[in-house]
Parts: C-alpha cells; structure tokens; sequence
DNA sequence: TTGCCCAACAGGATTTTTCCTGTTTACAGA
DNA sequence: TCTGTAAACAGGAAAAATCCTGTTGGGCAA
C-alpha cells in the first residue's frame, strides 16, 4: 500500500512531554506524517509560524495556558480559513466545549485517551478538509450552533452575564435580586436558563464552568 | 559511552494517546529503558500486574479517574516499598499536591511540560532510588512535610482536603458523605470547620477560596 | 485508672436552593 | 389590530444547605 501524499503536521501544546511523544507517534503511525511546527502555545504558534502554506494540518490542544485552542482556532478560521485544526481534549466530554469547538472551526476533536489508530484516521479525514467528531450532539445543542449565523444570540445575554458573575460569590439568590433590581422569581428563572443551557445541576456546577470556560474572570471576583 | 543496566519501567496513565508517546519517547532516550507494561490506572496496574520483581520503576500520572496516582502511591509503598514511583503531574505547580506526593511515597515528580531530557535525569535519578525533586520547597512546605507528625495544625488534614475536593463538584454533601463512607453529619462537621477557619459564607465561597487559593486545581476536577 | 480531647455522629430548626407550573406585560412583526 | 414571543414575575413544594446544640467512643497523657 502507497501512501503518497505527504502530511505536513504542526503540533501546538504546552506539555512538552507530551508534544514530543505525540511527534514520535505520528512519525510512526506513517511515513507520509511529518510534524514540520511545533509550539507550547497559540500566542507561540502564531508569532513564530511564518510559512502556513507549507502546513497541511494542524494538531492543537484545547486547555493551553496562554492562548488556548478555541482561540487558536478563531484566529486561524479567520487568516487561514483553509488549514484544518485537530482538537485535542483532556476531558472533552461536555458538549459546551463541543460546542465551542465547532464555533471556533475545528475540523475535528480527538480524547487524548484514544488509540492511535484513531489518531490516524482523524489525521486522514482532518488532513483533507473533512469534519471528524466521535460524538453526537443533542439537537438542542447542535441547533445552538446553527441558527447562531445571523449572531442573534451568544451565550448569553448582557442581564444573564451579570447574573452569572454575581452568582460567583458568597451573595444568595436573594441578595443578587436586590443588586440586580429584580425579583428573586426572576433570578430564579435566569438560574434555570442557564443550568439547562451548560447541564448545570446545581449553582456550583454552574461556577465551575463559569471558571473553567473563562466567562467569568477569577481575578475580578470580589 | 555505555549505558549497563536495562532499566525495565511500567507506565501507568489513562490518556493513551500520551501513554503510547511517552513510551516511544522513552525507548528513543535510551536503548536501556524498556518500558515492559503499561496500565490505564491504578486499579488496572494492581490487578494486571503479577511480577513485581521485573521492575525497576514505575512511572505514572497523578491525575487518573479510578485510582489515582496518588492511592496507587500509597498502596505500592506499603506492598512494594522498594518500587521507585515517578510521578506525573499535570500542573504540578500547587504545593499542596507535592506535599500529597511526598506523603504518598513517591521517589519524584515531573510537570509534563518539560523536556525529555529531564525525563531522562528523572529516570536515571529515581530508577536508583534517588530522589528527584525539580522544584525547591519552601521551608513552610518542607516543615509541614517532616514536623507533620507534632505540630500537624496546617491549613487541612487529609480528609478535609478530600472533602474540599468533592465539594468543588456538582455532588450534593449527601454524596460526598457516600464517597467518603462517612456520615452526612460528620461532612457537615467537615463544612462548618472550612467555613469558620476561611471565613466563608457558603459552599459557593468556600470553592472560590479553594480556587483562587489553588488548595484544588481546576483541571483536574471533573 | 481517670480525665481530657477530638473525630464522628445525631436531632432538629431555619434558610436557601431547586423545581414545577403558571400569569402578566411589553413589544415586534404579520 | 391581532398574535406570538420573550422577559419579568408568582405560588408553592421538595430538596439541600446551613446552623445550633448536643452525644459517643476511642486514644492518650498524667
């Protein structure tokens, strides 16, 4: 069997340790693979790549520190429309960051707790501009991302922002409808809203993914 | 220059993709590393594993789902204290999971966003029965860790910070109480002992205080 | 032994959160 | 003008979290 096309990979993370073995994985999954780039970062990748045409593909990691994946992937959906990114995720089951993969424009996403050969036929379908996601979405969900063409809607409203951060605190739903001018009724359906929205089953929950996903700042919290 | 002794190592990390790279990243440092068995955690390790005597060292990643780095730690230095552990981490930059560590029986530890040739010191180092430390401990931390026994009034003891952990989730104290086999009513004792030392106000707060304080690391919650 | 401390645990009250099913109002589009 | 829709709001109940005051039982030092 002929593998003719050459694949020119770049590999963006930021454990080393795990960059160089991912390198030498590829390298022997095929003779065709070539990792030519490697970066710890998005802000890295994009301020020392200078050659994207000599790129066929790129390998990103979700959860970087600097400039993560998903906004890696947006800065490179916008300049380089054409290179197919490939998502890595740690724990890439939540359908949020799905979700926000597929709105930033990856390709296709891989759990780094896949067998190589998955690895392979992710880099083939990838590599040739075909989408490769290993899980369903919800039609809710999957609606979310479609109809959000005309960018009608966000995440979430500038009221349910708000909330959201003051939810990240020590104040009850209560004294959040005092600052907000508004019935805690009315609190509590924006409560509702969003723990349906992000599969939320309780307030921490919901503050978890606030954190994680960086809709609130840490830092800026009282 | 001649390198003797084959080194045979276990590898034990759930994420295959990085378990099969780090194995060929291993077997390309040195033709006397032998990476002669691999699990995805812990509790596979233990049951999987029959002869001990072919190790030299085991390798394996703090942050697993069933058994973690820190627990398969713990049980090899009571079964087999003279198996060195080289440990994993991903944001290994807390304290308070070094002190874990240490306590846990771990010969060393590496962050996994450095350079193989690290690995390759590490190896060398801990497969000898050396330890290897790549971070200074504040004498703070050295203290807690050698005057633990006397003067053991520190930030938490083990089980709050167990219970600490489990509060950063969506589990109700109900459940927490389940997975630590302990009375709801003890885990209430475990919250209003938190919430009087930190001044928090609520289960929300405490998490802030747990995050901002990096007492828990975020990405490895679930 | 005896007294002391501490972790584990209980009962029970109160507040907060969570959930479910509605109603009202404003306002844009047919 | 009629209609549909979204935001604001309510009542009420169940579950969970919070708070308070205890008890018990085992280890340990005097």
């Amino acid at each position: 069997m002929m593998e003719a096309k050459t694949i020119n990979i770049a590999v963006v993370d930021d454990h080393q340790l795990f960059r160089k073995g991912l390198i030498k994985l590829i390298h022997s999954l095929s003779d065709s693979y070539k990792v030519v780039f490697e970066a710890s970062n998005g802000e890295d990748f994009l301020s020392r790549m200078d050659n994207f045409d000599q790129l066929t593909m790129i390998i990103v990691d979700i959860d970087m520190p600097v400039m993560n994946g998903y906004e890696l992937a947006e800065a490179l959906m916008k300049k380089h429309p054409d290179l197919p990114v490939l998502a890595l995720t740690m724990h890439g089951d939540n359908e949020m960051s799905i979700i926000r993969m597929i709105k930033s424009g990856v390709k296709g996403y891989l759990s780094k707790d896949i067998e190589p050969d998955e690895l392979k036929s992710a880099i083939e379908t990838v590599s040739s501009g075909v989408f490769h996601f290993n899980q369903a979405l919800s039609g809710k969900l999957l609606n979310m991302v479609i109809t959000d063409n005309e960018s009608k809607k966000e995440l979430f409203n500038d009221r349910e922002l708000e909330f959201l951060r003051l939810c990240c605190s020590e104040l009850t739903y209560k004294e959040i409808a005092d600052k907000m001018f508004l019935s805690p009724k009315t609190i509590d359906g924006y409560r509702a809203a969003l723990f349906e929205r992000f599969e939320a089953k309780s307030r921490v929950g919901l503050v978890l993914l606030a954190i994680k996903n960086r809709w609130v700042n840490l830092n800026e919290l009282p």
